[in-house]
RNA sequence: GCGAGGGUUGCCAAGCCAGGUCAAAGGCGCUGGCUUGAGGGGCCAGUCUCGAAGGGGUUCGUGAGUUCAAAUCUCACCCCUCGCACCA
């Protein structure tokens, strides 16, 4: 027997065997395609990850074993910025990126000094994830690696890139973004020190004439014009007189700021004092002449910092001008109502407020009312026929295009929150960008292709496919180009880089032929090449068909893909923009047929995170515990779309369970008793059902049902069959087949362990494209396992009763219950309608004769059948089992267990009082 | 705030869609016993509570409801996770 083995020794063993063994070409089999989203190389790979790679690995290994030609490759994402900050914190010694990459992820220095070259970053840590993978165990077809700034790898995107172009799915467009001045950048939400939730609002200003100049007021509701009764201006706030697009306006000077970023050329001149304005007029033609007003409420930084004023339906304004009003001025001034609204009298602020007994223009409820004024009056309101009485939704649209058109006014950016500070600590404002690409998703005909495809796919597991539906409906024009950053020209633009997100959308075909791509030159993989390999369109002048026919039909041989695997954070992005770019770039027969979602990872119930230092590198875990125990725990303990959690002491309980899977197989391999009796064949029922269950599992990519079944389960059975057969018998033929299976079973999960048991068996080889066990249904025999559960279930009860005796028991008795209770029994089990059952019971001559013991044993019996697990009952109907004869077989067992004599009797032949209690496969135990 | 998913007995986690079979699988931890090579070994049992007989009582985020019957169905509320866009 041997005990224990050293895993890293025979883990290293079988990873150089392994270097090669998983490289996979089109065969006559049938194949089997999954891949899984690839990682941005871009730091040390944690136990996390570790977990996106086991699952379709395991995956892969079970469809090889069960005959498939199994394709399972793997790149490298490294488009993008990210590498691009850390070579520049890393070149100016960054202390908690310095701390990161020598102190966490444990680079070298030499290395580590190199790294201000953002290459030098992800070739390095491609390389060391490809490593790590491999020693993870992967079964990898490493030939197809790419990285995504591969020179042939560019030519596949431009060449989406130009058919997308051609397809009218990239369009150009103006493009509002959070940027900062001082950094002249764009930012991201990551770049973000304060405001990472704020929105870009698109306000309309409505130019009100003031003298030669006009006062722009921002507006998100341009039809409430018609209710407008004055200005609000802040009468402690300086505004200025700036030249825009050489008209005279009147802001804030913030709101000056920024429209310079918004496409408009901006001369900032006199400063206005706030309270100059108040009292006078301004005039526009939807509104007629109105006075200005002073408010506190008004904010300079927030849009032009000019208000116009509707009280009749803006609660902020109803209460200012009620402010005043009480204190005796602009008495004359009466709200000014534009629609109807249900539920609501005329001015629909006024009674929001007054409900809501809003003192002033500082309580803090005035924002939720005007919120709820705001969306009510949009989702119901309609307009007064003298304003054209349409609807408050299509109003406000006419209104806009017409104050755009016909009113000067013009279209400002701001953001819904304020501050917004970048992480260089300026101000972030909103910028337009223009001749910014976009991938066109909002396009109503493209979201429905993508619907009609989801339509038709798998997915894993089926409650994401709401969220996907979602998406699809959600997802707004992507714009899909950057001014900096690794990645692909645009190869009609060359000014911009295709972002990162939209080149990597269909390059799961491009694993079926990359190994094919890396032989041929980059400059000769022109559009009319890929549209040969991709759609078998034309004759490529670049290249030979004798060199480009065979890539086609490795494509096709593989693709589509059959499963992608990824973490669900990707749902809202790309797993549905490749659905997009799919639907749009390749013919029907080669789209995507399913997906796997899942669930994201923790670290002793916290949330990993590389950049707070909370993560387990798996390199380390591996070192640790191994291989085997890291794959093993991080999809047993959670199914793959459910959430998981690394805790070390469970981990470690993994390993000493793997460790007494190797002992319990190489002892029972071995094993040489005799063909067994019922307990062989017990055992070899209970094998089948495992077999079964855990293939049902996978089929289904429930790794840890399946492991439930074929390693806690197999191993219970086992346990319990050597505890029955006792400890001198040597266990026997049943015993060598389940060992066998049970090597075979547990190989996609613990394959280096299996690996080694398998060889060590002397069976031939690799136990990666090993036959996968098969359920043999001759052999399942229910008879058998009832006998079992019939045993099991007494010795639960005699153990609950000795338990609870206080007096060491001298002699155990077995009740048999009499036949006429068991003709009772498979009446009552086998009626559908329980009411009825007792009268058909009494009906029969022998039962009145017993009485009331009859009539007791039917409420029992009834009362016990209740009880009975459905599966058990029905066998139960379906099998006599000889309920004596299981009990004498197992007299010697029983007494064994509990070290006293066991009698087994039929309970007619017994005058104690206990004997009335037996029951059909409940007999009366007495513990004397 | 919006969209999606989830809250089960010390922990992880089945069960919920198809209501009774559920005091509720399995693993971990803990407790006790056995194993007459004790130390990250194996086996057996217990682990809500009461019980000198295999049984009873109270539980499945909170509160209501439907039903002969609810962890499972309905409604409301509370809490957690993911996503909310140019970022991998």
């Amino acid at each position: 027997m041997a005990d224990t083995v050293d895993l890293h020794t025979l883990e290293e063993k079988y990873r150089d065997r392994w270097s090669a063994e998983f490289e996979a070409d089109p065969s006559g089999k049938e194949k089997y395609y999954l891949n899984v989203a690839f990682p941005y190389p871009s730091g040390a790979m944690h136990v996390g990850h570790g977990r996106t790679y086991t699952v379709p690995d395991i995956v892969a290994r079970f469809w090889r074993m069960r005959g498939k030609q199994v394709l399972f490759p793997m790149g490298f994402h490294v488009t993008g910025t990210p590498v691009i900050g850390i070579s520049k914190r890393i070149a100016r010694k960054d202390e908690k990126t310095v701390w990161l990459y020598r102190d966490l992820y444990g680079v070298p220095q030499d290395v580590l000094d190199s790294f201000t070259d953002p290459m030098v970053i992800v070739r390095y840590f491609a390389g060391e994830y490809e490593r790590i993978m491999r020693s993870l165990g992967l079964s990898i077809d490493w030939r197809r690696r790419f990285i995504t700034v591969d020179p042939q790898y560019s030519k596949f995107i431009e060449w989406q890139y130009r058919h997308l172009h051609a397809l009218g799915h990239v369009v150009k467009g103006v493009h509002p973004v959070k940027f900062c001045p001082q950094c002249d950048n764009p930012v991201g939400d990551h770049d973000l020190l304060e405001g990472d939730k704020a929105e870009i609002i698109r306000f309309v200003l409505v130019m009100f004439r003031f003298g030669d100049s006009f006062i722009p007021t921002a507006t998100l509701r341009p039809e409430t014009v018609y209710g407008v009764t004055n200005l609000w201006v802040n009468p402690n706030v300086t505004y200025v007189k700036a030249m825009v697009d050489g008209n005279a306006w009147i802001i804030s000077r913030e709101a000056a700021e920024k429209l310079k970023l918004q496409d408009h050329t901006v001369t900032i001149g006199d400063e206005i004092p706030g309270r100059d304005l108040v009292g006078k007029k301004a005039s526009h033609p939807l509104s007629g002449e109105i006075p200005i007003l002073p408010a506190d409420f008004v904010d300079p930084e927030m849009a032009s910092g000019m208000v116009m004023s509707v009280p009749a339906h803006a609660p902020y304004d109803y209460i200012a001008l009620r402010d005043l009003q009480e204190k005796g001025m602009y008495t004359d001034i009466r709200p000014k109502s534009l629609l109807t609204l249900e539920g609501h009298g005329e001015f629909p602020a006024k009674d929001a407020v007054e409900r809501a007994g809003i003192r002033d223009q500082k309580d803090p409820k005035l924002e939720s009312i005007t919120q709820e004024i705001y969306s009510a009056e949009f989702a119901r309101g309609k307009m007064h026929d003298r304003y054209g009485g349409r609807s408050v939704r299509e109003a406000r649209d006419d209104i806009t295009e017409k104050m755009l058109a016909e009113f000067g006014s013009a279209v400002l950016y701001d953001f819904d929150t304020r501050p917004v500070v970048c992480r260089c600590g300026g101000r972030v404002m909103v910028r337009i960008l223009h001749d910014q690409w976009f991938l066109a998703y909002s396009d109503p005909a493209w979201k429905a292709e993508v619907h009609d495809q989801l339509g038709k796919m798998v997915l894993v597991p089926p409650e994401t496919r709401a969220e996907f539906e979602r998406t699809v409906d959600w997802l707004k024009d992507w714009a899909c180009t950057r001014r900096v950053g690794l990645g692909t020209k645009l190869p009609w633009d060359r000014n911009w880089i295709v972002e990162p997100l939209s080149d990597s959308t269909i390059y799961m075909a491009y694993y079926t032929i990359a190994h094919h791509m890396k032989k041929l030159p980059a400059e000769k993989l022109t559009p009319e090449v890929f549209d040969y390999i991709l759609l078998g369109k034309g004759t490529p002048s670049t290249l030979p068909m004798e060199v480009l026919e065979p890539i086609r039909r490795e494509l096709l041989y593989w693709y589509p893909y059959d499963f992608r695997f990824s973490a669900k954070d990707l749902i809202s992005n790309h797993l549905t923009f490749q659905l997009f770019h799919h639907r749009a770039l390749l013919p029907p027969e080669l789209q995507p047929k399913g997906m796997v979602v899942f669930g994201m990872g923790l670290l002793s119930g916290a949330k990993m995170s590389s950049s707070k230092g909370n993560v387990f590198l798996l390199e380390d875990a591996i070192e640790e515990f191994g291989a085997d125990t890291v794959r093993m725990f991080l999809t047993g303990s959670a199914e793959p779309w459910q959430d998981f959690d690394w805790r070390n002491e469970l981990v470690l309980s993994v390993k000493k369970q793997i460790e007494r899977f190797w002992a319990a197989v190489q002892e029972n391999a071995a094993a040489k008793g005799a063909s067994g009796g019922a307990l062989d064949t017990w055992l070899e029922s209970r094998l089948q059902g495992r077999v079964a269950r855990t293939t049902r599992a996978l089929e289904l990519f429930q790794t840890r049902q399946a492991l439930q079944e074929c390693f806690y389960g197999m191993e219970a059975d086992l346990r319990w069959y050597r505890r029955r057969m006792g400890e001198k018998s040597d266990p026997g033929p049943a015993a060598r087949a389940l060992a066998s299976a049970w090597i075979r079973l547990l190989a996609p999960f613990i394959p280096y362990t299996c690996e080694a048991l398998w060889e060590a068996l002397g069976e031939e080889g690799p136990i990666a494209f090993a036959r996968w066990p098969e359920a043999d249904p001759e052999k399942i025999r229910p008879d058998a396992e009832l006998a079992e559960e019939l045993l099991a279930r007494t010795l639960e009860d005699i153990e609950s009763i000795t338990k609870i005796l206080p007096v060491n028991p001298k002699e155990i008795q077995i009740l048999v219950a009499p036949e006429w209770k068991r003709a009772i029994f498979v009446t009552i089990a086998g009626s559908p309608e329980k009411r009825d059952v007792v009268r058909e019971i009494m009906k029969d001559e022998g039962m009145r004769r017993r009485g009331k013991e009859s009539a007791d044993a039917v409420k029992q019996i009834t009362s016990l059948i209740h009880r009975l697990p459905p599966g058990y009952r029905e066998g139960l109907l379906s099998y006599q089992v000889d309920e004596k004869g299981v009990f004498v077989a197992a007299q010697d067992f029983i007494g064994r267990e509990f070290h006293v004599a066991v009698r087994v009797l039929s309970a007619d032949e017994s005058s104690h009082p206990k004997a009335r209690l037996a029951l059909p496969y409940k007999p009366a135990i007495v513990i004397e």
